[in-house]
DNA sequence: AAGTGGACCTGCTAGC
DNA sequence: TGCTAGCAGGTCCACT
């Protein structure tokens, strides 16, 4: 699910409202991904500082430390007052005076962690190896076509292994792709300067544009308030395998790339 | 070394 | 209607 939109906008919804609050009870259920890394209750009585986001990950600054958060394929994250009994899916709680922040993640390939600091282990070798994100200035046409032209690999799979960029998951990266007018099968190294150009244009612009209707609600995304994102109303190609083509009615092909299903307009974008 | 495919886990849906 | 196979937004790891 969460793919950089998704974990902006969920950063959003909640980073505010819980800075300063003091943790007063730490809940977790299930194992997730990696283990925590901590007594639960060492972590009552720290406040809590600023929440950030480096690729898909979020940052939650504890005192003398904080917690990375992943969401993982199915996780999402709220914040409110007065939760109830957890689900079978909830999976960690974090109770403050202002409300409990709640890890809800069917899968569990999601995961909270946590680290003395975001560059100290284990936080920095979850982080290590991350590309560029895609708002840096340094993210830009030039820097995107030396990366590809590194790799032999097929554009889609380099756009998703987020270690030249971060943030563009299955949809945005079959989005941008199809925007930037290019074959997700291209390899990589056979890009021109131009087009690579187009693309990181396009990276980004998909990603500002989800963040800006709140990210994509596949199947259930909500943000920490519980509203539903916006984007997929907005999909060009993504899971809309057989249906025509928005800009020349050519029917969307589905074709699998790296195990992960890959949409793109065989007309509009070229090789 | 880089590229590829499997693994993790659960729920939903399409198809029989 | 009921069962089952296939598929899902991510990332790490083992193997070639």
């Amino acid at each position: 699910m969460p793919e950089l939109p998704e974990v902006e906008v969920t950063r959003l919804s909640f980073a505010e409202r819980i800075r300063g609050a003091r943790v007063t009870a730490v809940r977790v259920g299930k194992p997730l991904r990696w283990p925590l890394g901590v007594s639960p209750e060492t972590l009552v009585g720290r406040r809590v500082g600023e929440v950030s986001r480096r690729g898909k990950y979020l940052w939650l600054a504890l005192e003398r430390g904080g917690l990375l958060l992943h969401l993982g394929m199915s996780g999402s994250l709220s914040f409110g007052p007065a939760k109830g009994e957890p689900g079978p899916h909830d999976h960690f709680d974090l109770v403050t005076a202002r409300g409990t922040l709640r890890l809800t993640d069917p899968r569990r390939f999601g995961a909270v962690v946590w680290s003395q600091a975001p560059d100290a282990a284990p936080a920095a070798t979850l982080l290590a190896g991350l590309g560029l994100e895609p708002f840096d200035d340094r993210f830009d046409g030039a820097h995107l076509h030396a990366a590809l032209r590194r790799r032999r690999v097929a554009v889609k799979t380099a756009l998703l292994g987020g270690e030249i960029v971060v943030g563009a998951g299955n949809i945005y990266a079959c989005e941008a792709l199809f925007e930037a007018g290019i074959d997700p099968r291209l390899r990589s190294d056979r890009i021109s300067r131009a087009r690579a150009a187009l693309l990181a244009d396009a990276v980004r612009s998909t990603l500002a544009r989800a963040v800006e209707l709140g990210g994509s609600t596949l199947r259930n995304f909500r943000d920490a308030h519980g509203a539903a994102g916006a984007f997929q109303l907005d999909a060009k190609v993504y899971g809309r395998a057989g249906q025509p083509c928005v800009r020349c009615g050519t029917p969307i092909r589905r074709i699998v790339q790296g195990a992960r299903a890959t949409f793109f307009c065989p007309v509009c974008q070229r090789r």
